[in-house]
DNA sequence: GCTGTTAACGAAAACGTCTTTGTAAAATAA
DNA sequence: TTATTTTACAAAGACGTTTTCGTTAACAGC
C-alpha cells in the first residue's frame, strides 16, 4: 500500500525546499531548468497529484456542486440531474447529491451541513414539505451567506435567486387545446393537492385553455389527489360516475393507471377516450397505446440550472440580478390521442 | 450578506485566542464557566458552525463517499443510490455522484478526480467500457492508496474488493422453473452481449434451468443483442420466424417492447405466450398486463453497500479480508404469468 | 516566604497547498 | 573593483481547525 505523496515528501526527498517543489510543478520561470527536471521526473514516477482538500481551503473553492433533491427515484429528476452533471463534469465541478425525501427537516439539514464550505453553490427543488409549509428561511440563509442558489421546477416566488422553469401553463394549455382540436368535449384533469407549484400552473392553464375556446370549466371534470400516492379506488370511483372522453394528467403514475382501467371497462383509446400526461418519461413511451406526453425537457433544465450556478460562482458582480428561464414544454404525440372528430 | 464567521474571528472580537475559543465551543472542563459561556452565546448569535474542509484537512477525512454508476437514468441504479445515500447520510455522510455513462475513460477520470482527497472511499457498479476492456488498473491504483472500494452488480473478479450482487444466475434459474411449473415448453430468452456479467449469469441460469428439467437448450430460441439499445426489427423478426410461449428477458425494456408485438400480432398474454422481465421497475408494474419480475431488490444492495463501505472507512484493520454479498432475486407475480397446464 | 499545585488560558504546530517576500550567489554593468 | 541586477532557490504566512504543550497567576501547605 503506497499512501498518497505530497510536496513536503518531494522535497524532503530530493533536497529542496516545498516551495521550490510547488513552482517546479506548475513550471515557473523561477526554477531552473535541471531542478525543475528532476522535480518533475520524481513527481511523475511517484504519481504525484495536488490534493483536492488543501487546495480547497486555501482557494476557498470546493469545485463542488451540491444538488438537493425530492426524489431520485423519479424519472423527472434523474433527467434533470443528468443534465447538470454533464455540465458540470465538463466544468470541471462534482455533484454532490441529497434527497430531501420531500420533507422540510432533511432538506433543512442537508442545506445547512453542505453549506459550511462543502459545496460553492446549491441546485435544487423543493421539497413538498417545504412547499407545504412556506418556510424558506433555510434558503434565505444560504443565499445571505452569499452562496450562490439555483431552484428549477419546484420554485418560490419569495426566493431571491435564479430558476429554471418550464412553462408548466403553456403545456397543459397545449395539450387542452389539442384535445378541443380533436373534438373532444369532456375534458377531465386529474392533478394533486394545490401546494405544489406545479400542478397549480397546470390546472390554470387547463382552465385557461377551455374558456378560451369556449368550452364550460367544470369542477366535476377535476380529479383531485391529495398527494403523489396513487389511489385505484378514487380513479375507479371518478370514472364510473363521470363522462368523459379526454384526460390530462398532471404524471404519468395517475395517466397510465386511468388508462388501465377504462380499458378494462371495455373502453377503446384512441377512438373512445383520449390521454394527455405531463412528464413524457418511460412509462409514456412504453405503454399500450403510447401516451402522448407533455415533455418536460429535464436534462435541458438540468444543463441550464448548471450553467447558471456555474456562472454566479465563477463571475463575481457586485449587484446581483436574477433570471428566471422558462423552457418551453412540447407535446409528444403518441397513440392515446388521435383525431376524434 | 454576512460571510461565515471563524473561530479567528470569534477569538479577536472577544479578545481571547483561538484555541481557547476552539475548547469553549467543544465545551471543555478546561475553559472557566464564564468565558465559556461569552463564547458560547457569541457563537451562536452569529450562527458559527465550524468549516467541513479545514476539519477535512485535519482529520484526512472528508466524510464524502463517491458513487460511481454508469448512468443514472435507469431504475435500477437510482433505486440502488436512495439505498446507498439513505444510509450513507444516517451515519453522517454525503454523497458525490459521478455518472460513467458507460465509458471507460470517463470512469478512470472520475475516479482519479475524486481519489486525491476528495472521498473516503468508493462504491460503484462498472461501466459497460470497463467491462469490455477488462481494464482495471484505475480500480487497483485506488485500493493500494488504501482507499476503500466496494463493487456492486457489474463486478470483476480480478479486483480484490467487498462486492454486493445479486444472485443472476437464481433469479434466471427460477422463472424459468417457474415457465416450466406453468407447462412452458418452448422457453426463449432475450438477452445483451456476454461482456455484461449480469447477462452471462443469466443466461447460464436459463441453460441450467432448462437442463434440470429435461428440456432441450436450443440456440435458436435464444435472441441476443449487442447493446442495450432495443432493435424493434430484430424483435419482429424473432417472434415471427420462431415459435415461443415463454419469454424470458434480461430487462425490462426487451420484455416490454416484445410484448407489444406479440399483443400487436394478436396473441394473448399470458394463455399464448407469457413474460418474465428481469429487474422489476416501473415499466413492469404499470404494464398492461403487469410483467411478472425477478426483483433486484435494488435499495437493499445499495444499503449494503454503504453499510461495507463505510465500516472499511471506520475501522482500521491491518489484515484485508473481502466479502461478496449475494442477494437472492425473487419472483413478483403479476398477469404477464399464468398456469397454462 | 518558599515550593508545589491547580485553574485558565495562550502559543504553536500540524494537515497540504499556494504565494509573497527574502536572500544568497552569480552575472552583468559601471 | 565595486555596485547593481538576475537567477535560483528558501522561508514564512495563510486558509480554519484541533491538540499538545507551555505559561501565567492564584492559592494551599509548610
Amino acid at each position: 500500500m503506497k499512501r498518497k505523496i505530497t510536496l513536503k515528501h518531494i522535497a524532503r526527498e530530493l533536497g529542496v525546499s516545498i516551495s521550490t517543489v510547488s513552482k517546479a510543478l506548475k513550471n515557473s520561470e523561477e526554477i531552473g531548468a535541471e531542478t525543475k527536471g528532476r522535480i518533475q521526473a520524481y513527481a511523475k514516477l511517484h504519481n504525484y497529484k495536488p490534493n483536492n482538500i488543501a487546495i480547497s481551503l486555501k482557494n476557498k473553492r470546493t469545485k463542488n456542486i451540491g444538488v438537493i433533491i425530492p426524489d431520485i427515484v423519479h424519472h423527472f429528476f434523474t433527467t434533470v440531474f443528468r443534465g447538470i452533471e454533464n455540465y458540470a463534469n465538463a466544468k470541471g465541478y462534482n455533484v454532490i447529491v441529497c434527497l430531501s425525501d420531500e420533507s422540510f427537516d432533511k432538506e433543512v439539514i442537508n442545506m445547512e451541513l453542505l453549506a459550511n464550505g462543502s459545496i460553492d453553490g446549491f441546485i435544487m427543488a423543493l421539497s413538498a414539505g417545504t412547499q407545504q409549509k412556506g418556510d424558506y428561511n433555510h434558503l434565505k440563509e444560504v443565499t445571505d451567506q452569499g452562496i450562490p442558489l439555483v431552484l428549477f421546477d419546484r420554485v418560490a416566488d419569495e426566493i431571491n435567486c435564479d430558476k429554471v422553469v418550464i412553462n408548466d401553463r403553456e403545456g397543459a394549455y397545449k395539450a387542452v387545446t389539442k384535445f378541443i382540436k380533436d373534438g373532444r368535449k369532456k375534458i377531465a384533469l386529474i392533478t394533486t393537492d394545490e401546494h405544489y407549484s406545479v400542478s397549480r400552473d397546470r390546472a390554470a392553464g387547463y382552465k385557461q385553455a377551455l374558456l378560451d375556446h369556449n368550452l364550460e370549466y367544470d369542477e366535476g371534470l377535476i380529479l383531485k389527489f391529495p398527494t403523489m400516492e396513487i389511489d385505484e379506488k378514487a380513479i375507479e370511483d371518478f370514472f364510473n360516475k363521470t363522462e368523459v372522453d379526454a384526460v390530462l394528467s398532471v404524471n404519468e403514475i395517475f395517466a397510465i393507471a386511468s388508462m388501465r382501467f377504462v380499458q378494462a371497462k371495455g373502453l377503446q383509446i384512441p377512438e373512445d377516450i383520449s390521454f394527455i400526461g405531463f412528464t413524457d418519461g418511460i412509462l409514456s413511451k412504453y405503454a399500450t397505446p403510447g401516451l402522448t406526453a407533455v415533455a418536460q425537457h429535464g436534462e435541458k433544465m438540468g444543463e441550464i440550472a448548471a450553467q447558471l450556478l456555474i456562472e454566479k460562482i465563477e463571475v463575481e458582480v457586485e449587484e446581483e440580478i436574477y433570471v428566471t428561464r422558462m423552457l418551453e414544454p412540447t407535446l409528444i404525440e403518441r397513440g392515446s390521442t388521435r383525431n376524434n372528430k
